[in-house]
DNA sequence: TGATCACTTAACCAAATGGTTGAGCGAAAG
DNA sequence: CTTTCGCTCAACCATTTGGTTAAGTGATCA
């Protein structure tokens, strides 16, 4: 167990599941409580935690206790990291890409 | 085979592994063949060409014929669309976010 | 105090993931 | 034609993932 996964692995990895990205949409509303989290999710208390606790990891929330709940609060950081990665490879070289593309699917009949 | 995953599953789970993250890195450049894309990637070729399928199925690549190679060229779609979803979800509530985060870090000591 | 509520942790399980090797296939080269 | 090259596919394997239930912890309530 050598934990070398990079931030980057972490918030995409949290990101690729439908549960999660749920979790992130209602968390940019207003910060809510782990069962508040897990009621749409048609899925255990535990399961939700869990899903909590990977999102947690990658920084994508913070918990916060709060008497006997944890209120879950949205980090922008890693979003924001994640936001800058994908703006730059999927913008920057759209043009030339395209221009490509459009060659090879002339060129081609598969 | 339900085949039920949703297009931002598959873009950011295939975003999520740092093999295939430098494939989009390096086919942002310019369009590489499946050997070149395998050369930097300590791993089988077999290994690399199964990296390029996931990118392949989630959209973010296409192949085209070109003799006995394949040629890889990045797809702007769906980056875009990932941006789009990271994008929403990290810079849209931010003020009010960090404003809670810093009243709920005062508020405690864990 | 004792029960209940909100949540986490541990143990477990099936399925998916990330990797391997080896066989196979079409295109190119000799 | 035969060999080699570039690549894919199938089978296999270990680890991780996404889920479960059951037990444990600590805060609140009656």
């Amino acid at each position: 167990m050598v934990e070398r996964k990079s931030v980057a692995d972490l918030v995409f990895h949290a990101l690729g599941d439908p549960s999660r990205r749920l979790m992130v949409e209602r968390l940019s509303q207003r910060a809510l409580t782990v069962g508040e989290l897990a009621e749409p999710l048609n899925m255990s208390f535990a399961g939700a935690s869990k899903h909590v606790g990977v999102l947690e990891k990658a920084g994508i929330v913070a918990r916060h206790k709060r008497g006997r709940e944890r209120l879950c609060v949205l980090q922008t950081e890693p979003l924001e990291a994640a936001r800058q990665w994908v703006e730059h490879y999927s913008t920057f070289w759209n043009a030339r890409l395209d221009a490509l593309d459009r060659a090879l699917r002339e060129d081609e009949n598969d």
